[in-house]
RNA sequence: GGAGAGAUGUCUGAGCUGGUUGAAGGAGCACGCCUGGAAAGCGUGUGUGCGCGAAAGCGUACCAAGGGUUCGAAUCCCUUUCUCUCCGCCA
């Protein structure tokens, strides 16, 4: 959410930045209501004075012994007409904030500018694409030749967009997840969670998925509940209305979650294979840092995913988002890409980002600065660290033999009980 | 699922027979005194949001959330959420 002050301020700066955006973006509406919202409250506000100062008085009057009847008549009809103002005032506060959280975060002015993915920023490149002497295959066939993937019989439990992973498979899935937390933890100084898969409606609000696109999430009507669609929500949220020490940030956390997307909108697209399901598996990491100290997290947060892909030995790179393509949330967003052979490009495995303050205005997450003792928001980041499945597919892909076998990245051995190739 | 108890500020904890209670006491924090330095001790200060204002400040709201009773609600009533205890069921 953005702050209405600043809205007020200089509307037209901030217009202009949110429609480098993709899309068109108006604040008409929000400082037609603000205004609104405004004058309701000077009213209100006055009559409420006087409530107060007569109902002072009143003891006092009882103490003398005068009759208040007529105070109490006066009063009564003040007091009905506070009401209807109340109600009013509601009314038109409900309607600003929801038309605040339907407006996207402000990207950041330093950010590239650009209309779609097309005109995103290339940053660097790690390791070298391998040169295949046969023809590959795309990992949907390597799995389901060696039988440690199952689409079909997923597709039959459930439906399309989900996928089953079997022996070896499942084995190797487990282990990427392992491998990736105790990187994070060990190494990167992050604390573990796990958080509930499942969150209320007031956690999807806060980091930024609804109002807009409940049509992305899985929702479950008896309860007003959502299955996570990612695992920055339970762990944005872990901290909703409340002022974190100045002295515990950055707060670090990551954690394992299934995630669930309904995947509105992309029918047709990345159809096979581990690429895009509507439930898949991702460790995720989240930062809730000092203001001024968010943009240093965003670089190491990001370095935190390149780490695992460097670690597997993975080719990847790492874009800059331009303004029309960072998300919803989003002042900034690094996405690391992972060399996919069977693309024959590279592919989003991880999306940085760097919110500033927009989800903590949302979910109401602040500390004290200790210059003033003022409170104040927090910035919050997440990065994937990394995808599971797409990471399960790179290694499928890039480490294929030209016999359909997979050799396993020498890190994974260990937690996969020794073994050292897929046949 | 049944019966009961509870939810107060950064934390802890009073108030809950309705009216100078934004809210006692304590802790913490900040500043000052004391000290060679620190601790202890003493003193002072210390909520948040919103509106108006250049500012000082003034006003207003907030005692889980929402509604109600009343001239007036942290205090009374209802609903919801959450926590705890007991019973039932259960991985």
């Amino acid at each position: 959410m953005l702050d209405i002050k600043q809205i007020r301020e200089n509307p037209e700066e901030i217009e202009a930045r949110l429609n480098t955006r993709n899309g068109e973006f108006s604040l008409k509406d929000v400082l037609a209501l603000d205004e609104k919202r405004r004058d309701i409250i000077g009213d209100v506000e006055q009559m409420k004075a006087k409530q107060n100062a007569v109902s002072k008085e009143i003891p006092k009057l009882k103490k003398k012994g005068k009759d208040c009847a007529p105070v109490f008549a006066e009063m009564k009809e003040l007091s009905a007409e506070i009401k209807e103002k109340d109600d009013e005032l509601k009314a038109t506060d409900e309607a600003l904030r929801n038309a605040l959280l339907y407006i996207p975060n402000l990207p950041n002015n330093d950010i590239c500018l650009g209309e779609s993915d097309a005109d995103n920023r290339e940053v660097r490149r790690w390791g070298e694409p391998r040169q295949f002497d046969f023809d590959i295959k795309a990992h949907w066939d390597l799995g389901t030749d060696l039988d440690i993937l199952d689409f079909e019989r997923a597709a039959k439990v459930t439906g399309a967009r989900f996928s089953a992973f079997k022996g070896a498979g499942a084995r190797l899935e487990r282990a990427l997840i392992n491998f990736m937390l105790l990187m994070h933890t060990n190494e990167h100084g992050y604390t573990e969670i796990s958080p509930p898969f499942i969150v209320n409606r007031a956690s999807m609000t806060g980091t930024g998925q609804l109002p807009k696109f409940e049509e992305d999430a899985f929702h479950l009507e008896k309860e007003d509940f959502f299955l996570t669609p990612t695992a920055e929500v339970p762990l944005t949220n872990f901290h909703r209305g409340e002022i974190i020490d100045y002295d515990d940030l950055p707060v670090k956390y990551t954690a394992y979650t299934p995630c669930f997307r309904e995947e509105a909108g992309s029918a047709g697209r990345d159809t096979r294979g581990l690429i895009r399901n509507h439930q898949f598996d991702k460790v995720e990491m989240v930062k809730f840092a000092a203001p001024d100290k968010s943009y240093d997290e965003l670089e190491s947060l990001t370095n935190d995913a390149e780490a695992i892909l460097q670690a597997l030995e993975i080719p990847y790179r790492v874009v800059e988002l331009c303004t029309g393509d960072i998300g919803f949330s989003a002042a900034k967003t690094y996405d690391v890409e992972v060399w996919m052979p069977s693309y024959g490009r590279y592919v989003e495995i991880s999306s940085c980002s760097n919110c500033e303050d927009y989800q903590a205005r949302r979910a109401n997450i602040r500390t004290r600065d200790p210059e003033t003792n003022k409170t104040m928001f927090v910035h919050t980041l997440n990065g994937s660290g990394l995808a599971v499945g797409r990471t399960l597919a790179a290694v499928l892909e890039n480490y294929q033999n030209a016999d359909g076998s997979i050799t396993i990245p020498q890190k994974l051995r260990h937690m996969m009980g020794g073994m050292e190739e897929i046949r």
